[in-house]
DNA sequence: CACCATGTTCCTTG
DNA sequence: CCAAGGAACATGGT
């Protein structure tokens, strides 16, 4: 489930069950997820505590929790590629990759990844890199040209870099720099100020019209029937049925551009595959 | 068997 | 300190 929109999508559903909510029990079936804290560590600052708020930063989900007579902590979540979070009643079947669960009295948390490359941890230290909130105010097309203008790297493996801007991974740096009219293979360096701005006006839309479309499709957050593609998908105008694919580039070699029908190539950068129209993006 | 997958972090080199 | 490149992490789908 993993970029921006997705943990967007995710905090919105996950706040209103887990508000108010006291933590009962702690169970640990992958200490890797903690990492670095130890499962003792989680269990001692966890049990006893109520949720009191939920965040989301970047890609990270923050969970903010308080014990009775102490301060108040925070929990920070990355679903990696493959994590999901969700919850169930007791007694409902576990996946099979069930990393931590967490009772909550009449139900359960259960946070799953079937490859363990995210993380639940009370580690925060990773938000402090972070660049600034697409959506935010921060996030400036000035600060925006500066960081770009740093790197000699391709303009789409830079925007995978969050400090430079929070949230943006490998399906949406392909669809925002499609949308911008921009090649890939551009150093960071060279884009015009124009180029900037598009790419800089982009990545909000993008990202918006993502957390937009997910907020109207019932997802399926266990994942125990359908599988998370479909929050690519967005829901056709007239045909309140069925999906239409929402995304213009990405996964879509071969496949004839939206805007010249020249058909979509792909290209590997930095080891993860990259998606555009060679005709349409200079 | 081969290659691919929504991400981050660590290590090395310059 | 910074930028950049590559491997590592781990499991599953095609």
């Amino acid at each position: 489930m993993p970029e921006l929109p997705e943990v967007e999508i995710l905090a919105r559903h996950l706040a209103p069950l887990l508000l108010g909510k006291t933590i009962r029990a702690v169970e640990v079936r992958r200490a890797k997820v903690l990492r670095p804290t130890s499962v003792k560590q989680l269990e001692k600052k966890l049990v006893g505590a109520k949720f009191i708020q939920l965040r989301r930063r970047g890609k990270y989900l923050l969970f903010d929790l308080k014990k009775k007579g102490e301060g108040q902590f925070t929990c920070l979540g990355h679903l990696g590629m493959t994590g999901r979070m969700f919850l169930q009643p007791h007694g409902a079947g576990l996946p099979k990759h069930a990393a931590l669960i967490l009772d909550l009295g009449k139900l359960r948390f259960v946070y799953e990844d079937t490859r363990y490359f995210g993380r639940f941890t009370l580690d925060t230290t990773s938000v402090e890199s972070l660049g600034p909130e697409p959506s935010s105010a921060d996030f400036t097309v000035a600060g925006f040209a500066l960081a770009l203008k740093r790197s000699a790297q391709p303009v789409k493996v830079k925007l995978l870099d969050q400090s430079l801007v929070a949230g943006v991974g490998n399906i949406y740096a392909s669809e925002a720099l499609f949308r911008a009219k921009i090649s890939p293979r551009r150093a960071a360096r060279s884009l015009k100020r124009e180029e900037v701005q598009r790419l800089h006006e982009q990545i909000r839309v993008v990202l918006q019209e993502a957390i937009d479309s997910g907020s109207t499709i019932p997802l399926d957050f266990a994942g125990e029937k359908t599988k998370d593609r479909l929050f690519y998908f967005g829901r056709a105008a007239n045909a309140p049925d069925y999906y239409e694919e929402r995304l213009l580039v990405y996964d879509r070699s071969g496949k004839p551009c939206p805007t010249c029908r020249t058909p979509i190539k792909r290209l590997v950068q930095a080891a993860r595959s990259t998606f555009y129209c060679a005709r349409c993006q200079r």
